[in-house]
DNA sequence: ATACTATGTCGTATTTTAACGTCATAGGGA
DNA sequence: TCCCTATGACGTTAAAATACGACATAGTAT
C-alpha cells in the first residue's frame, strides 16, 4: 500500500480512513460483532469461533489494538479483549456525518447540473 | 491481502468489509466528499483537487466504482462522475446497524462480567 | 486535416496485508 | 518440581494495494 502521500490529506479524512481500513476485513468485522455479543470475551475463544488459524486471529487483534478500537486486560493465563465503546461511539458520529455529507447530494439525474 | 478465507464469513460482513475497504484511503474519501459538495464532477477537476498522480486518482476512482458507490457517463470528451446515493443510504444503514450493536454492548468495567 | 486536450489503459516497482507454522513465555495443576 | 495450557512474538510466503510514467484513444477547435 504505502500511504506515502497521506500527509496531503484533511485529518478527518485519515481518520475515517483508518477506522475504514480497520473494519476492511471480514474477520474484523466478526471479532467486533462477536465481542459485542458477549460480556465476557477470551481470546482463545475468538480464534475458536473464527475460520482461521488462531495467530491470524491475534494478529486481527492487534490491528484493532492498535487503533484502541478493543482493548485486552491479562487476567492470570486468559486475555479479556473489550470494545472500546466510547471510542467506537465517536468513530460511529464520525462516519454518520460522512454518510449524511454522501446521501444529502443530490443524485445524478436529470435534475442536477450536469444532467447524466 | 489475498481474503482466501473470505467465504467463511456471512454476507453480511463481507458486505461491510467490502464497503470498509473501499473508504479504507484517504483519496478514495476525499473523492466522495468532492463529489458529494459537488452537483457537476468531472473527472480531471478530482485529480487536480487531490496531492495524487491522474493515474492514481483514476485508480481509486476505479475502485470506488467497481463497488457501483458512484457512477460515470462520458459526455463528449469529459466524463461525469456521480455519486450513487441510493446505495450510499443503504449502506449508510448497514454501519448505523454495525454500530448501534457495538456501541449498545456494556462497556468492559467494574459491572461486567469480566471486570476488566 | 492537424494539433491540442482530456480521458482511459498498460506495465511495473514498492509497500502492505493476510495467513500460517514455529518458537518463546508464563500461569496453574498433578 | 514438572508438565500442560494459553497467550504472545517472530519469521516467511503469497497476494493485493498504492503510486506513477509511458502509451493509446477519442473529441474539439483552428
Amino acid at each position: 500500500m504505502s500511504f506515502a502521500k497521506t500527509a496531503a490529506f484533511t485529518a478527518e479524512q485519515q481518520q475515517l480512513a483508518r477506522v475504514a481500513k480497520a473494519l476492511a476485513h471480514p474477520a474484523r468485522v466478526a471479532i467486533v460483532q462477536l465481542l459485542a455479543s458477549k460480556t465476557t470475551c477470551i481470546s482463545g475463544d475468538i480464534a475458536a469461533e473464527l475460520p482461521l488459524a488462531r495467530t491470524t486471529v491475534f494478529q486481527h487483534l492487534q490491528e484493532l489494538k492498535a487503533l484502541d478500537l478493543i482493548r485486552g486486560e491479562i487476567d492470570g493465563l486468559t486475555v479479556c479483549y473489550c470494545l472500546n465503546t466510547a471510542l467506537l461511539r465517536q468513530v460511529q458520529q464520525q462516519f454518520l456525518s460522512f454518510f449524511e455529507a454522501a446521501t444529502a447530494s443530490p443524485a445524478c439525474g436529470p435534475e442536477a447540473a450536469c444532467g447524466c
